[in-house]
DNA sequence: CGAGTTTGACCTGCGC
DNA sequence: GCGCAGGTCAAACTCG
């Protein structure tokens, strides 16, 4: 993790008096050697000179210091999300033991009920699907009591990635949360029934384009349900673009272009060509009211590894359709019908600019970048009580604002470079070496409350880490949340990791 | 010449 | 059943 030096004109190195003292020494501890200054310039000049080194200097040792922050904070999160982890499945085989002791047939649980009831939990499993089908996670709760090999085949929920390969949990988490016999997730969708399914994604990943459209079987529509639903979940995100489509670093094939009711602008549609037959889809139309901004909307799973530009943008997205789809599920049917903002957005979780929308055939959360994330949107009182876990979780709607919008400033290769999840997860720009200041905010407002909450230099107390345990074993949108940021950030470093 | 784009036709789902 | 709208196909076209 290097900073990138730029000097613009030699100086002579002089250490101003109203620096501070801790930024002047880091500054002068930089390996800049600096020439000798032409006497013929003037006083003032040389001021003027030296005013811009020293505040060059400072930013140098800010960003340094928070690169180091940052880098601290990414291996805490990681080991105590292992540790979370573990905690989730000591509590899992206990309440499942419990459940065994009590009900042998355990009743389908009412969705609305979900958010608000401790006891209903869901895995904190991250990495993509398998291939294999999938059961409905009714379809378990409905059956006697199994043993927990069963459980974990039959009603695992896996959020789908967009990453297909390279999320850094996905293969040890998948071990670890199977091995768990964790309680059923109903992902059944509130809007689409099981006719309503003309897409099934492995379907489209092994069939031509052209048959993905056929209507399944009978049977096989209730076993591929859950990976229906995940690819039917769309992400729109609109954004602020002068280009005709946004560079997500993937590649698309433009198949069609169709003028909208109620639009002018024709809607593009984009088929992603990184894979032969991979089924991602986009659609990109500029809105109506303000043609500068461009509605982009993903819809599957890439079956393919992404260059780390494009990973950037999958796995932030799917981060979202994973929150998505968990929160669906996790909602009154009633409230979904619709589209409204789940309980995560009113609590903060997913940012004032992020709607969910189930009014459609196809679930679909929108990210609306072309403002940023306001700082006080993070200042919610916590709906968690635990001052520290209600920002923990705020973290994440700042992470994926950041990181759009810096996405779209940044070039594809800005993700390769050290420490990439960090890199993504606060906009790439801290760690890639730009200074620019709307990169930096994100890193900079998550840097401040660690700060200001976790008592400075982002320690963060033994007490926080039960709380944060207590939040997410006891509230499924957390649990959600956290999911979202987790695989946020592993999603990228996996993917850099597997691009070596 | 191959890859990508354009564009009219066709298919499908949904509401009336 | 019919019409509408969204989505997709595929032949024609463009471009490097």
């Amino acid at each position: 993790m290097e900073v990138a030096v730029e000097r613009p004109t030699p100086v002579k190195e002089e250490k101003r008096a109203d620096a501070k003292p801790e930024m002047a020494a880091i500054g002068s501890a930089l390996p800049i050697v600096f020439e000798s200054f032409p006497s013929t310039q003037s006083d003032a000049g040389i001021k003027q000179e030296q005013r811009t080194l020293e505040a060059a200097r400072a930013e140098m040792g800010e960003v340094r210091e928070e690169n180091e922050r940052l880098k601290t904070m990414l291996s805490r999160i990681v080991s105590q999300y292992q540790s979370l982890h573990t905690r989730f499945l000591d509590v899992v085989k206990v309440h499942e033991q419990a459940a065994k002791a009590k009900l042998p047939v355990a009743p389908a649980p009412a969705p609305a009920a979900d958010v608000d009831d401790p006891d209903d939990l869901v895995s904190l499993s991250l990495g993509t699907r398998s291939n294999g089908a999938r059961r409905k996670g009714h379809e378990r709760s409905s059956s006697s009591s199994g043993t927990a090999e069963t459980t974990a085949d039959e009603g695992q929920l896996s959020l789908g990635l967009g990453i297909a390969r390279g999320c850094g949990l996905s293969a040890d988490d998948d071990k670890a949360s199977g091995a768990s016999a964790a309680p059923v997730l109903n992902l059944s969708s509130d809007s689409s029934s099981a006719g309503d399914t003309a897409k099934p994604a492995q379907d489209a990943d092994a069939c031509p384009p052209g048959t993905a459209r056929k209507s399944p079987s009978a049977g096989e529509g209730a076993d591929d349900e859950v990976q229906q639903q995940a690819k039917k979940a769309r992400v729109s995100v609109r954004v602020k673009c002068n280009t005709p489509t946004m560079p997500d670093g993937c590649q698309w094939r433009k198949y069609g272009q169709k003028i909208s009711k109620g639009n002018p602008c024709p809607r593009a549609y984009y088929r992603c060509t990184v894979a032969p037959h991979c089924p991602v889809r986009k659609q990109v139309q500029r809105c109506a009211e303000d043609t500068t901004i461009l509605i982009s909307t993903y819809e599957g799973q890439h079956n393919h590894q992404l260059p780390p530009a494009a990973t950037a943008m999958a796995s932030t997205t799917s981060a979202a359709a994973a929150m998505l789809t968990s929160g669906s599920t996790s909602s009154s049917p009633a409230s979904l019908a619709h589209g409204h903002h789940l309980p995560l957005a009113a609590a903060g979780l997913l940012g004032p600019n992020t709607m969910v929308s189930t009014a459609a055939s196809c679930p679909t959360i929108t990210l609306d970048l072309t403002t940023p994330a306001a700082p006080h949107s993070l200042m919610h009182p916590s709906p968690y009580g635990a001052a520290a876990a209600g920002y923990e979780s705020k973290a994440v709607p700042a992470a994926w604002s950041s990181g759009y919008l810096a996405y779209g400033a940044a070039p594809p290769s800005y993700y390769g470079k050290s420490s990439p999840a960090l890199g993504h997860l606060f906009g790439g720009g801290l760690v890639g070496g730009s200074s620019r200041p709307e990169q930096l905010y994100g890193a900079q407002t998550y840097l401040q409350r660690t700060s200001s909450l976790g008592g400075g230099h982002g320690a963060v107390a033994p007490a926080v880490t039960d709380t944060l345990a207590k939040a997410i074993t006891s509230d499924p949108s957390f649990q959600t949340a956290l999911v979202a940021a987790i695989t946020s950030v592993m999603g990228r470093g996996g993917g850099a990791a597997a691009q070596k």
